[in-house]
DNA sequence: GTCTATACTTCGATAGAC
DNA sequence: GTCTATCGAAGTATAGAC
């Protein structure tokens, strides 16, 4: 047996549907591009019913609420997103290898939707910063590791700012793609892939 | 100041309330708190009446669509925001006063609340990016202008890239911080404060 | 186990009363 | 010039039919 029961409260009095069904999937996927493409507040039961041509009302049979509905969108992929950064972490990554993890805006689109959205959702918030935290202790970590492999000193760069910057450059990289302003955006990945040649030929090229 | 008639069209066979109104300023800062602190879709023609303790309906007299009343949340600040930065231009301002000037978390969150509302509100996504584009081409050559001042050529350190690290990071600041988490966030900003030290400790050129 | 009929709430917007 | 009465569409959610 996968799993007991849905999400659902013992004290749920609705039926809710199994979650290997094809239905369920079909309802995450749409649920998914509709808040990558418009936006957490374009996610209604009825828009996602009709990006997946089903009734509104499969939407509340497969999740008690909206909030469970995103909370389910929510935790596939960060649970994707962790694992591929602890298999990573597991190969001795490079400042580039962490960098193009970080880089890919649909990573970060998604973080933004998510963070904007626990805003105002009370229930979602406390599972985001969750992730959040564990995501960012993961990859602080392989950054270090990966600093220190290349004799860069904490003093000098302190993995947890590196860290942050390059999330940031890569979240207002992804945010203004959307508006489609992207001046400047090449010379600052430029920039940082210049950064990261240079403190990778810090010391001499060490045997590991 | 003064303006011509609002923004609607010649068409609108509809009457709207006067620009100068009290009760319209009262409703456009009722909007502005409720997107900052709950997000944008919290912001209701009916929710925003309650925070000003208006009847809904006025909303809709002093704007004529939800569009236009965020257009106009939006200008106000805009206005106030280019005009601050163009005054900091003429005074040739430091990199440690560019950094202040976007370090403003409120402003970082006011800037994320927008671009996500662009997201699914095509009709102002285009003035947002005007504006964007407008205040970055603003804060760049501000930037350039402070960097070569201390002798920093545009090979070590182009002024577009540097500005893009500066916001992202402001905003994974701000946005981090409405979830709670700031795992990191002292270190980012001693880092950044102790970059613009040695570079405005830098007074001559130097080459490499 | 899967889906539908339906209740009830809140939304944006307009016409018309003062 | 300012505000109110009210409408139709869209939102979440539940109970019950297959």
């Amino acid at each position: 047996m996968p799993r007991a029961a849905p999400s659902s409260r013992s004290s749920s009095p609705r039926r809710i549907g199994s979650e290997d069904s094809k239905t369920r999937a079909r309802l995450l996927d749409a649920a998914e591009r509709l808040l990558l493409e418009e936006g957490y507040a374009a996610v209604t039961s009825r828009r996602v019913a009709a990006r997946a041509d089903l009734k509104p009302q499969l939407v509340h049979y497969y999740f008690r609420t909206m909030d469970d509905l995103f909370l389910e969108v929510f935790r596939r992929r960060a649970e994707a997103n962790v694992a591929r950064i602890e298999q990573a972490v597991g190969g001795a990554p490079s400042l580039r290898d962490l960098w193009a993890l970080n880089a890919d805006p649909r990573g970060a689109a998604f973080m933004i939707e998510f963070v904007a959205l626990a805003k105002h959702r009370p229930g979602i918030r406390a599972e985001i910063a969750r992730y959040a935290e564990r995501h960012r202790a993961a990859q602080v970590e392989a950054l270090r590791a990966a600093l220190a492999r290349r004799g860069v000193t904490e003093a000098d760069v302190p993995p947890e700012a590196a860290l942050l910057l390059m999330t940031g450059l890569s979240q207002v990289l992804s945010l203004e793609g959307t508006l489609g302003v992207t001046a400047g955006h090449d010379a600052a990945r430029d920039f940082v892939e210049r950064a990261i040649a240079g403190l990778e030929g810090v010391t001499a090229p060490d045997d590991d």
